[in-house]
DNA sequence: TTGTTAAATCGTATATTTACGATATACAAT
DNA sequence: ATTGTATATCGTAAATATACGATTTAACAA
């Protein structure tokens, strides 16, 4: 099974990668874990999820690959944040696609 | 593999649902191609993608089950349209988390 | 009725994702 | 040097997603 994801525009690709990133409830969830933690405290990550390290591990690097949170080690710890730029601009991206669905919307009439 | 998602919160639930749907540049570009057309002709949708007719037709059925596109039979043909106002309130759900992650945001020293 | 057309569904192959345990790595403290 | 702790990576199994061709279904037209 080959991917048919080149044929499609950047815009199209790059959204998509970007909302794959959030496609899964863990990652949200560590989203907001992240944000909420005073002083980048990163290692209790994991004990607030009812996962794996490994299968956190993995999560993390999903969102690390995108761009939305960066990782500095600190010791034996590794500290994750949020890189609240690149949040920024894909909130930006997505909300370019939902105008741009409204820009060319027309009024149909038949549903 | 057991799928660990029933332990995450509703809202995270949803909003990885609402990214999974649009976690392809298929569908986003299907998307682009129902906002475009007027009249809602919409036996055209194969023709516009590099993809063959069974395919585009699961990947329709996926933007249906999360609500985002609505299909009526119009004859031989089916007339597929956005629901507006599903994708509004989709929109305002992507919205809320990007808000919920700035309004928990605390300063770090870290990174 | 028969044929045409459009879309859905089925069957199937392959790719990717999710998840875990086990192991490796990197640093801190003793 | 050894031990402990935190995180990453490896290996692997199972679930889900992607894609296609073939078939089926549904509605209309001849």
């Amino acid at each position: 099974m080959i991917s048919k994801s080149v044929e499609f525009s950047l815009q199209e690709q790059r959204l998509a990668a970007l909302a794959k990133a959030l496609a899964h409830p863990a990652r949200i969830a560590i989203l907001k874990i992240l944000a909420g933690l005073e002083g980048c405290m990163c290692g209790d990550i994991v004990d607030e999820l009812p996962l794996a390290q490994s299968t956190v591990s993995q999560h993390l690097k999903q969102l690390k690959d995108i761009g939305l949170i960066r990782g500095e080690i600190d010791g034996p710890k590794v500290c994750y944040c949020i890189d609240y730029k690149v949040m920024a601009e894909m909130k930006a991206d997505l909300d370019a696609v939902f105008s741009d669905i409204e820009a060319i919307r027309k009024e149909s009439g038949c549903c």
